[in-house]
DNA sequence: GACGATACGGAGCGTACGTTCCGGTTGTCA
DNA sequence: TGACAACCGGAACGTACGCTCCGTATCGTC
């Protein structure tokens, strides 16, 4: 992974940028020879540097998770937790949506790749700020971060549905701030 | 489609009995040949019946949306709105989300089978069963039956990435009583 | 500059699946 | 019951795509 011939980490580069762009606009959908059209490569390099198609996807859409993660952790220190965490909640699902490459991630298998390894930063660093919510009373109780990531694909499903309706995410979010029944 | 040879309807029974089997199991991706091996059928009897996969796919899909609508038309009279409404809501997510041909047909092309055809149907009868649930006061008055379909899309996403986690529907409902904001 | 190792490209393989085609069969009607 | 049309089964075709293979090109080193 590191002593590698320059023109092998150039070309891994490549491919990795042209999966990015593929993956987020045609979902996994995309045939791996276009990937490598894209990326001006054979396939053969692609499978080089990645065991599988499935390995790619995954590889590009945990690296999307970790930005997430990483924006989630910037703010667990914020002073006002309730605000904080229900625009991450909007602002979370309004990009996620934009990349289709995320969106099949959590159709397929239940979402699995928001499960495993890299997407357990963002399960912990998620469930921090949702804890900080409800310590202050800006969310109700019942809930944890599992349910969250559920609600966020959910979210996904009704933004790809109906694109850019910003009441049905808001109904969600009234929903999370509703006194726990 | 009225004056077939009786061998020909009693085919084309099975093929659709066997469809809405398979497709309710395994959603669109079950390989045609299985439906017409389940349906004790060769191939080209499926496709003298329908023209395509999709079509009899389609066939199927509509069916059981027209079975919703059924339901809730025979719900419209009734004297509690507010309960009614809400409970159909989470009775059909609840029966959608154990038949994957319904939560494919959402997916793909955005739910293009509940907007066409005799999804109207089930549209006018859930915005009837809205209305009035709305005119009790019993649901917030800023959506309408477009919204409404687009959450039960949401609903069935988060039942499937989360299935039988009860209270994040009801976060949903929850967030369908609250205020308008 | 030459040599071995490493990486590249893209043709080609295997598979899966939607769809079509046609020789045989079965129902219908006179 | 005979004959014609409608219908059936399933083999075969075309396509798409993931993946592999191998002759060739490129890189790093001495």
């Amino acid at each position: 992974m590191e002593k590698m011939r320059a023109d092998a980490r150039r070309n891994r580069a490549k491919v990795l940028a042209a999966a990015e762009e593929a993956f987020a606009a045609d979902g996994l959908a995309v045939p791996l020879d276009d990937i490598a059209r894209l990326a001006g490569v054979g396939a053969g390099t692609v499978y080089r540097h990645f065991p599988s198609k499935e390995a790619l996807f995954q590889a590009v859409v945990l690296e999307r998770i970790e930005q997430f993660a990483e924006e989630a952790r910037g703010l667990a220190a914020a002073e006002n937790p309730g605000e904080v965490f229900l625009d991450y909640f909007v602002r979370v699902i309004k990009q996620a949506s934009l990349n289709r490459a995320i969106c099949d991630a959590l159709a397929e298998s239940g979402g699995h790749a928001f499960k495993a390894g890299a997407g357990d930063d963002f399960r912990v660093a998620l469930g921090e700020l949702l804890r900080r919510a409800q310590a202050v009373g800006a969310v109700r109780k019942d809930i944890d971060g599992d349910d969250l990531r559920a609600l966020i694909v959910g979210c996904l499903a009704v933004e790809r549905y109906s694109p850019g309706s910003r009441h049905l995410v808001r109904i969600v979010v009234d929903g999370l701030r509703a006194s726990s029944s």
